[in-house]
DNA sequence: GTTAGCACTTAGACATGACGAGTGCTAACG
DNA sequence: CGTTAGCACTCGTCATGTCTAAGTGCTAAC
């Protein structure tokens, strides 16, 4: 019994089941792809593979689907990449054009992804731990309410209304804003929390109850572009994929709409050297994703933030892995590497 | 054959049909409901409310399910607000509690409806069509690049990174930003394309190409307000009522992800002066809705945005019209009538 | 207008049996 | 020793038939 033609059998069988959706035999195998040998010795073969936990059968007498360490198996050795076609480099190229809002760029791309896949796309906004200070901005709505923005060197801005306790007048709140620029342009994100104290330290008494409001909001801003989110496009698709999850796609929804759920899963995903990492079915941390997939690369700044997709475990890995890739790098293109 | 009966028959088979989801017989029906006369009685009703067209039976010897019309019926002439619960109250109460930010306002509002109907909550951001404008900022990035924002008076704050197309130094970017500001403060967003071009007129020739680019990123961002958009939560929701969309779940999902699809239905849906307006399965514009039914109102100033429910045409429509109705009043009671 | 009774219709549950796909095993082959 | 052919055996699937419960429509009586 050939080891080789044994990979080559389950690589036959991944195919054919992630092409018809059935479970396929000794028979149809030798029928659809030239072995050169007959479907008894595919049988033995099949047989070694199911001792060694990479296929099973679903029941006694139909074919055998893979497990997910045989999928597993077939992503990390057999699966060769296959390039994209032309018209999906095209679309992938349309997306440099037009667009400089990161927001718009995300948007953009997770639909692309889906529809490129026809798979749930998601990606997460680039982490801002490097991101700096560029601009903070003060605007008095009422006479104790202001809107604070920060905006960092990244082109993220993020905003909030907040009380400040006590009555300001413009002037006062320029000379606020122009202290605590001063004092924090530059600094890194991360680092706000130890900077701000000095700053409110050297207000004028009079102003201290303010300041402090202000930095209390600058604060929560920071954290809140710390605190991780992610876009999303392409549930829809689960819709069509329904009959590959046995029990119902509403775990799946759950985990989707759980943002927490899936930032955390993408940020757990080792960096594969390769390009992609992938992860199968009962290897997802959350339960809910037991019978899915979710293919991600990293991307911008030092591929910290991810991009990816999510389906079926039965899923067209070599196609899906491409396109994650390829989308991947123009986004890191765009965004700067 | 007495007309108030046959009305309270329609409101017994869809309470029970909504309890139950099972096809209502005569015979089930003077049992669970004290009708006071007999199951041949009713049968007679029932013809009667067939041939109107307001229920129908799904075969031969069936029960009978109400159409959309006897639906369209309940809700207007039958049904009667259901109060809340002392705990669905308490739970929109603390919504009142800790949060400012529009954005955080209305994620939260999404997910407690979605959880008080158990279905799929959309809201609308507020129109801004009187909002004005309350600051301009530029920021320079890199030497061409300039990061606008533009602060209307509602607190909602628009960015873009735009390429002026020249470059400028801080003093000349901060002359522009005067003049700017000096010009539009407090002019409505909805003027904005009108009130830019004398903006840019009045400028130095030599600084007229920028001020053409930043006006132009101006009017962007004011129509990027003006188009709008919406948050939705609980798509989860959707699985679990699988088996009332007999086709798929997936038309459903394609309509709440194509945003413009919703916002479209949410505004088309006149007000009802009664608070709360209903759009039942076929009377849905899209098509992939023809099994499910919105429940929505307006809140916030002049009631223009909306904020609503979705769900499978059998649905319980006193609860959920009461739910939206009050989550709909605290909203409104947070952001201002 | 209401009721009782009855014939009629039909979906759904259940059993039965034929069929086909697929396996595992054994014995023969090169 | 690996490969092959052949064969008995196992099950899921489908078509068929039967039975039951639910429910209707109609008619005649109240």
């Amino acid at each position: 019994m050939s080891e080789p033609r044994k990979l080559e059998v389950l690589r036959a069988i991944v195919e054919d089941y992630v092409h018809s959706r059935e479970p396929v035999g000794s028979k149809a195998l030798v029928e659809r792809h030239h072995l050169g040998v007959s479907s008894a010795t595919i049988r033995n073969d099949m047989a070694a593979l199911e001792d060694e936990g990479l296929i099973t059968a679903p029941h006694t007498s139909a074919g055998r689907i893979p497990t997910d360490k045989g999928y597993r198996l077939f992503v990390d050795q057999i699966s060769a990449v296959k390039p994209l076609s032309q018209a999906e480099r095209r679309a992938i190229q349309s997306l440099l054009e037009g667009s400089d809002d990161l927001d718009d760029v995300l948007e953009r791309t997770v639909r692309l992804l889906s529809q490129l896949t026809n798979q749930v796309a998601v990606v997460q906004y680039p982490h801002l731990s490097r991101a700096m200070v560029r601009h903070i901005e003060f605007v008095l709505l009422a006479p104790r309410q202001v809107l604070t923005v920060l905006i960092a060197d990244t082109g993220k801005v993020e905003q909030r209304v907040i009380d400040v306790g006590q009555e300001l007048s413009d002037d006062v709140l320029a000379s606020l804003r122009a202290r605590f620029l001063k004092s924090l342009s530059g600094t890194p994100l991360s680092l706000l929390p130890q900077a701000l104290p000095a700053v409110v330290a050297g207000c004028e008494p009079s102003r201290r109850h303010a300041a402090q409001a202000l930095a209390r909001g600058l604060d929560a801003l920071a954290s809140s572009t710390r605190e991780e989110r992610m876009v999303m496009a392409g549930t829809a698709n689960l819709a069509r994929s329904n009959v590959d999850f046995p029990l119902s796609i509403g775990p799946v929804l759950e985990a989707l709409e759980e943002q927490v759920v899936m930032l955390r899963l993408l940020s757990e995903m080792a960096q594969d050297p390769r390009g992609v990492t992938v992860s199968i079915g009962r290897e997802n941390p959350y339960d809910g994703l037991a019978e899915a997939s979710v293919v991600a690369t990293g991307y911008g700044p030092g591929s910290t933030a991810k991009v990816g997709v999510l389906g079926p475990t039965r899923m067209d890995y070599p196609t899906t892995m491409a396109a994650v890739r390829a989308v991947a790098r123009y986004l890191s293109r765009i965004l700067g590497p």
